[in-house]
DNA sequence: TGTACATCAGTGAACGCGCGTTCACTGATGTAC
DNA sequence: TGTACATCAGTGAACGCGCGTTCACTGATGTAC
């Protein structure tokens, strides 16, 4: 049996096990530095195999680093979409939405801190996999905003810009509770007041929008 | 006669040059790569000076780091005000704010790389650094727009919001300018395009803001 | 102007060290009959 | 159920290499008289 079967055997355990450990070893280690400085022994060192042993899981330090990317955005568009539906008052969708921020942010600091931190950072493949994820955001928020009554008339492009705005808006909100748990920044309370406010900001905004008076790319 | 004196000897100019080289050795190397993994070696092999060299003008590569955030953003803060204090229509600031932003990205594609790369880097002092340049940068902002008639009646924590949405707004088109100028993602003219919709959404949101509904931090 | 001495940016060799990658291997697990 | 063979995750030793840091040095530049 192989390649993550059904019935996967003792062995297939095993391995998903070292492989699981790798990543965790490997996003543990990028709390204090950035992916082009970790090293391949660093992460076995810490797993407690041999440096060669990584090979039978990842390409190279680089390639670990796009399974992270996944790991830490894939399972969020579900969540997303059920935020954004769930609820219609702005007022509602925007606590709920700093409220899931947070949780997520609690529940998996080092994903979080780990595409912040690559987002521009010095690893190609990496941040592409990452700009990747957070269009695909972009494109589902946008989706679900032009269905809303206030965005009847908007240009394409203005709701893509929205739907842009908003997942730049959550992505710097994660990093900065993440400040605040690490008591970098101003408290959780704090970065909470001030992304609800943020958010209500461009809500107005979206309100009132007019779209005359740029005159296009 | 010694460090950077009124009238400088030909052994301070001499330094100077070398001191100047390492910099923008540093940043050239830090096109493809993070600081945390920019090695001493590397940048004295392209100045072609021995590596021990080095010791005589920074204490290590996150020293010099340090330096190159002085260099970007330390400049910049007398051009952001006269920018703001120029212009009092919303549609003429945004403008000459993204004019001024893609002929930044122009003039020094190297420092904005560094800083948009490095504020969420691996190495803590330069993070430090650069975050508290970009705080100052959200005070003097915020100071331009209270004065403004529109914010006549806002809460001091909420101007403080405003400044802050600005300057994050304005990292982030810079940063989208230079993916642009590297062919990595939209071109010029849609990046300002879209650049000017956010801050019109901002500026709109800005104009229809009433301060109860949220309850505090 | 000339001379004797001080300064100090940059040298070059040496150090111990950890890196990424390769390779033939081992031995537990899985498969076929 | 028992046996013979295949698979393959993980080993451990070896490789050549570049790293950061130290040190006593050199020789051009600067200073004092």
């Amino acid at each position: 049996m192989s390649t993550t079967a059904s019935h996967p055997s003792q062995r297939d355990l095993q391995k998903a096990r070292t492989r699981r450990a790798l990543l965790d070893a490997g996003l543990d280690l990028l709390e204090h530095q950035s992916l082009s400085s970790l090293g391949l022994r660093e992460i076995t060192r810490v797993v407690g195999v041999s440096p060669a042993a990584f090979y039978r899981h990842f390409r190279d330090v680089s390639d670990l680093g796009v399974t992270l990317v996944e790991e830490s955005l894939g399972s969020l568009h579900p969540v997303i979409r059920a935020g954004l539906t769930e609820h219609s008052q702005d007022r509602d969708r925007i606590d709920h939405a700093v409220e899931a921020i947070a949780a997520y942010v609690r529940a998996h600091p080092g994903h979080v801190r780990f595409v912040a931190r690559e987002r521009h950072g010095g690893v190609a493949a990496v941040r592409t996999a990452i700009g990747a994820q957070l269009d695909r955001f972009a494109r589902e928020v946008a989706q679900v905003l032009a269905q809303d009554e206030v965005s009847r008339d908007w240009s394409e492009d203005d709701v893509r810009m929205l739907g842009e705005t908003y997942v730049d808006t959550m992505v710097m909100t994660a990093s900065a509770f993440l400040e605040a748990a690490q008591g970098e920044g101003p408290d959780e309370a704090t970065v909470a007041h001030t992304a609800r406010r943020r958010l209500r900001l461009i809500s107005v905004g979206r309100r009132h929008w007019t779209s005359e008076p740029d005159p296009g790319p």
